[in-house]
DNA sequence: GGTGTGTACTTACTATTGGTAAGTATATGT
DNA sequence: ACATATACTTACCAATAGTAAGTACACACC
C-alpha cells in the first residue's frame, strides 16, 4: 500500500489547491462566474439535462439574451458547460453540463435549495429585526 | 368555467417555498447577497468563529471598506451575522454568525471548498480547451 | 410572393453597481 | 504636537449589467 505520511496539508497541496482569501488566486474568477446572478440558476436549471438556449431564457425568469449568452459563455470556458451546435436554419444550439459542472452545480444547488426552504425563517427573522 | 383544478405542489407549498426561477422571488435578493462576490468570502471567513472589521479586512485580501461594510450590512439585515458594538473609541465593533447564518455559510463553505479542491482540475481542462 | 415567426446570438446605448480615495471623531502612544 | 488606529461614510470615477434593436435565413400562411 502507498502510505501517505504526509501532515495534513502539505506545501504541495497549499499550492496546488486555491486560496479563495488570496486576492490573485485564479478560484476567484471561477467562484464569479459559478456564484455570479444567472451562474447559480443556470447551473441549477441545466441539472434537469439538456437545454436550448431558448428554453433557458423562458425558465430562468429575467434573465436577459445578452447576459444568458455571456454566463454561458463563462460556464463553458471553466469547464462545466458543453455547447453542441447543429449547423440548421434556424440555428440550433444545446447546452449541458459536462461532469464536472454536474459536480459543482450539486453544490450550488444544495445552496438555492436551503435558502428556497429556509425562505420563511429568514424573512420572518427580517421582519423581527424590523420591529 | 372559472374554477383553477388543483395544481400539482400545494398552493401553501408554493407560498411558504422559495422559487428561484420566478424573476420577483424574495429568494433571489438573498441569493444574490449570500453568492456576492465578498459575501461567500465573509461568510467563509466567519465560520472560524467572531471578528472585528478590521479583521476581516486584513483577512479577505482585496476587500474595500465599502464593500466591507455594504456585505456586512446585507448579511445582517438577513439574518445571517450578527453585530455587536462597544460604545469606546476608538470604535470596537464585533461580527460573528447567527444560527441561520452558520448553516449558510457551511453550504458555501463546501462550494468554495469544492473549488478551490478542483481547481487544477478545473485549470487543466481549461488549458485542454485553448488547445 | 409578401408578411410574419422563430432561432441564437451581437451590438450600441444607458442604468446600476463596484472600486478608490479621502474625510470623520477621538483616544492613546512618542 | 503629531502620527496611529478604529469603523465607518461619501464623492467621484470605472466597470458591469440591463434594454432594445439588429442579423441571417428557413418555413408557414394566405
Amino acid at each position: 500500500m502507498t502510505e501517505i505520511p504526509n501532515p495534513p496539508t502539505t506545501l504541495a497541496e497549499r499550492l496546488q489547491r486555491g486560496n479563495l482569501f488570496a486576492e490573485k488566486c485564479p478560484s476567484r474568477d471561477i467562484l464569479t462566474h459559478v456564484t455570479s446572478r444567472w451562474g447559480v440558476l443556470l447551473l441549477v436549471a441545466l441539472l434537469s439535462g439538456t437545454h436550448r438556449f431558448s428554453e433557458l431564457r423562458r425558465k430562468v425568469g429575467g434573465i436577459s439574451e445578452k447576459m444568458l449568452a455571456q454566463t454561458l459563455q463563462w460556464l463553458e470556458s471553466d469547464g462545466f458547460v458543453e455547447r453542441i451546435a447543429y449547423p440548421v436554419i434556424p440555428p440550433h444550439v444545446e447546452y449541458r453540463l459536462t461532469p464536472l459542472g454536474q459536480e459543482i452545480a450539486q453544490k450550488v444547488e444544495s445552496l438555492a435549495d436551503w435558502i428556497e426552504v429556509n425562505l420563511p425563517d429568514i424573512l420572518a427573522a427580517k421582519r423581527q429585526k424590523a420591529e
